[in-house]
RNA sequence: GUGGCCGUAGCUCAGCCCGGUUAGAGCGCCAGGUUGUGGCCCUGGAGGUCGGGGGUUCAAGUCCCCUCGGCCACCCCA
């Protein structure tokens, strides 16, 4: 361990780089995002899994030894059992982690939301810890399935409002067709290694399929006649992807085939797609995507068993929408505010009653000025506001204002007043009254 | 990991090139104008290790070096 500072420490802490806080109102934001996905997935029978944020490192080398996500992101650490675990880089392989010891009966429909880390430089739209919303679906290897959970990211990003998002559809084919393909793409790039840009050649070996999706124009050039997987495939391999395809089209998603799409997890056989917002400038346009990984479960000790789905950034599908301006924060959801100018104990006493009620209350502390209250009042989004001041607190009485429409106030008698605001939110259309 | 730009009030920024009295603005916050009533307006107030450390100088927010952090691009990905 280091030693400690010799001086009382005077630089104020800061969350650790790539990370950051969120907080109220865009954490509303994030709660809200979060429901939506939540009801979106759980219609189409998708039930949510809490899986730990950190496994055995093995869990996660599956993905590809030679991926940067394993080589060179990876937060892994020994606990003080001396056993070599690792923060979670993305959500499934934990999930298909959690189905080879548990064996669930299949297909096993799940969603998750949740943190991943990735040792990276940040950026916009990139950080250290990120948040994804994603689903799995284990055990089955019917093309419709791809479909669906296809159908089921479009059809997310449709219902918060993005409407510029495009989906980059490729298929690798079966694990055999992976491999051959594998092999011809490098035999071919051998071949043009003295035309590729230097950083692409170094590639060619270990990672030639990476070598595809270069945005270099040298190496662009060089490969415009690289053989496509999707010319390779095998006959299992076609008739997939063109059932995939079809139901596509028939659910009535349109998609770009893109058969330089490489994913960086080499876990992918068959289906493999990206979600692109057309929204965003930054390099990070990529606000979700997934693929089959029909070799993921057995390579964690599993029985042979196929499994596909997707994986969305929170971060990155909010930063989608701040650009394509929807999904904006909901507002504050206070719905009546105490006003005491009278000594604080009608705040106390009444905003404990309504909450009790089911009715959201809230109030000032400080013994703050009338004039003081009433703009908090106001900021708060509450409908209704009740005021107790020396004249009320005499009477027994207190005054029910309404913030919007017609300015309307009347005197309550105290007894009843909780009974009174009930019954005015009740005429309200938003009020959903959820009593203990 | 590589390269570029940038760190001044809670937030967004001016001031830095050409060093020199108590470091400014807008927004936000608090109070008052309106001795019991929000939004608009007016007035006042609080709030700053000028990211941190070192150096040059009579004098550093301003010049130099280091460091940390942020942003952007590469890389990679959500």
């Amino acid at each position: 361990m280091s030693e400690p500072p010799a001086t009382p420490r005077t630089e104020p802490f800061k969350a650790p780089v790539g990370t950051r806080d969120v907080l109220p109102p865009e954490s509303a934001r994030w709660q809200a995002l979060i429901a939506a996905f939540a009801t979106h997935v759980e219609r189409a029978g998708y039930g949510l899994v809490q899986s730990p944020m950190f496994e055995e490192i093995g869990v996660f080398t599956r993905m590809g030894e030679g991926t940067d996500v394993v080589r060179k992101e990876m937060y892994d650490f020994l606990d003080k059992g001396d056993r070599h675990l690792a923060l979670r880089p993305e959500g499934t392989a934990s999930v298909a982690r959690a189905f080879v010891q548990h064996r669930p009966p299949t297909p096993w429909k799940v969603w998750y939301a949740a943190p991943s880390f990735r040792y990276e430089r940040p950026q916009a739209g990139r950080y250290r810890q990120h948040h994804q919303l994603g689903v799995e679906a284990v055990g089955s290897a019917d093309p419709d399935l791809d479909v669906e959970v296809i159908a089921l990211l479009w059809d997310f990003y449709a219902a918060i409002g993005l409407r510029r998002v495009e989906l980059v559809l490729n298929s690798m084919g079966t694990a055999a067709d992976r491999r051959r393909y594998i092999d011809d793409i490098r035999s071919y790039l051998v071949g043009k290694l003295g035309e590729l840009d230097p950083t692409d050649a170094e590639k060619v070996e270990a990672h030639p399929m990476r070598v595809l999706d270069s945005k270099r124009p040298v190496t662009i050039a060089a490969i415009a006649d690289a053989p496509r997987i999707t010319d390779r495939l095998s006959d299992e391999g076609v008739a997939h992807f063109e059932r995939v395809q079809a139901g596509l089209r028939a659910v009535g998603i349109p998609f770009r085939l893109e058969p330089r799409l490489v994913r960086g997890l080499d876990y992918y056989t068959h289906t493999t797609f990206e979600m692109v917002s057309g929204a965003l400038d930054a390099a990070q346009s990529t606000i979700g995507g997934g693929g089959r990984y029909d070799g993921l479960v057995e390579s964690l000790g599993g029985p042979p068993t196929p499994g596909i789905g997707f994986g969305s950034g929170i971060e990155r599908v909010l930063l989608t929408c701040d650009a394509e301006g929807v999904f904006p924060a909901p507002p504050p959801r206070t719905e009546v505010y105490v006003v005491d100018t009278a000594g604080g104990d009608s705040a106390r006493d009444l905003t404990q009653q309504l909450r009790r009620a089911g009715i959201a209350a809230e109030r000032a502390f400080d013994g703050r000025s009338m004039k003081s209250q009433m703009k908090s009042a106001d900021r708060s989004g509450a409908g209704l506001v009740l005021i107790v001041g020396p004249d009320e607190l005499a009477a027994g009485t207190v005054t029910v204002r309404a913030m919007r429409g017609e300015r309307q106030q009347h005197h309550v008698e105290r007894a009843a007043v909780v009974a009174v605001v009930a019954e005015l939110l009740d005429a309200s259309p938003d009020h959903v009254a959820a009593p203990l």
